[in-house]
DNA sequence: TAGGCCATCTGGTCCT
DNA sequence: AGGACCAGATGGCCTA
């Protein structure tokens, strides 16, 4: 998709060469720093580099060697088009330095937001563990699953117990994960179930830690990397026993989900509605997944505005449960973490429905 | 050691 | 012009 043009020359690149010359030298290393500060370090390394070695004089002459290029058998290579680069002077690199190290720092929050979505995301999940968190990958996939399997329960009134709501959260998962979800949603009210599924989780062929499971479990999920996700917490096992048996999910008690775990203190935004979200069941036109698979994927997203990515699409919501918050907010290009609101809002409503 | 995951930097593109 | 978003590149950490 993107390649990235080649540049001959000009204020990027060279900033860029004398990055790559400092790395590669090694000369920025610092065993002790921080890797965000190791960044700004060797930026700044290049920047003192850049002023020190490549002084506005020396640019200059890199560029008047540059548009004298010749090829390897003496002629001369065609002329830059276009606009004449402006020359690097110290001045602008200065600024080019500031800009650069303001974009960055923008760039890392920005990184850091998504991450605290994500985070609490996965606190909203059937498996929610501090010390072993889901991939960011696995989190979307169970997001979408833990959706779609949430809405059968309030569609068709499956049981949150059954065989299929398991398959359902399982679908498109590593095995690990599977394992930890099976797991979670199969624990008895032992508390010695949680070590055994410390002991186990991870290991091939689980299949659920109550033994119940079994082979149904388990998803050879071709391609998908099996990351090793083993434990989690107590509090998050009150958090499903609690679903299991159908109580209301009650968020304000600390007692039950909150007990270790930080509360999803996001905003909560009024679900979609059951008549506006889950109701309204249309086919999704081909283009719709194809949109959304290609704005997933990368491949320059002319079609949408950018920030309306969905986790919906990458392995494909299979038909006939299109109701889905995420499956909806693809198809109204809501943004995702509206969807996850809607998402967050939808597991508070399915709770307490089941308490019906 | 290979592979998975992650954080960060970076330059391109689009939008305001 | 500057910010947001994106994807590629890179290097570190961890685990099997």
């Amino acid at each position: 998709m993107m390649t990235k043009p080649f540049r001959k020359s000009g204020d990027m690149s060279e900033l860029v060469s004398s990055l790559t010359w400092l790395e590669e030298d090694g000369s920025s290393q610092d065993g002790e720093e921080s890797p965000e500060m190791r960044g700004h370090h060797v930026l700044m390394e290049a920047g003192r580099h850049s002023c020190s070695e490549l002084g506005s004089e020396d640019m200059e002459e890199e560029e008047e060697e540059e548009e004298e290029v010749s090829g390897p058998n003496g002629e001369m290579a065609p002329k830059r088009r276009g606009p004449k680069k402006k020359k690097m002077t110290k001045a602008r690199q200065e600024r080019f330095r500031a800009r650069r190290m303001k974009a960055n720092a923008r760039e890392r929050s920005r990184m850091h937001g998504l991450n605290d979505a994500l985070d609490n995301l996965r606190r909203v999940m059937p498996c929610y563990s501090k010390t072993q968190k889901l991939s960011k990958i696995e989190t979307l996939r169970l997001a979408r699953n833990y959706i779609w399997a949430l809405s059968e329960v309030l569609e068709n009134g499956q049981s949150p117990e059954s065989h299929g709501f398991m398959e359902m959260l399982c679908k498109g998962l590593s095995q690990p994960t599977s394992n930890l979800v099976a797991g979670c949603l199969q624990l008895g009210p032992a508390p010695l179930l949680i070590n055994k599924l410390e002991d186990k989780c991870g290991g091939p062929g689980l299949g659920g830690v109550g033994g119940q499971v079994g082979h149904a479990l388990s998803y050879p999920s071709p391609g998908l990397p099996s990351p090793p996700y083993g434990s989690l917490e107590a509090s998050h096992l009150l958090h499903m026993k609690g679903f299991k048996a159908g109580q209301a999910f009650d968020n304000s008690s600390p007692n039950e989900c909150n007990s270790g775990t930080p509360p999803y203190d996001g905003p909560l935004t009024p679900p979609l509605s059951i008549s506006g979200n889950f109701a309204l069941k249309q086919e999704p036109s081909p283009q719709d997944s194809e949109r959304n698979y290609t704005s997933h994927t990368g491949h320059h997203a002319h079609y949408l505005p950018s920030q309306h990515y969905t986790a919906s699409t990458s392995a494909g919501l299979p038909g006939g449960h299109q109701g889905h918050p995420l499956f909806q907010a693809s198809r109204y290009e809501l943004p995702l973490d509206v969807a996850f609101d809607s998402f967050t809002s939808s597991h508070l409503l399915a709770s307490q429905m089941g308490a019906m």
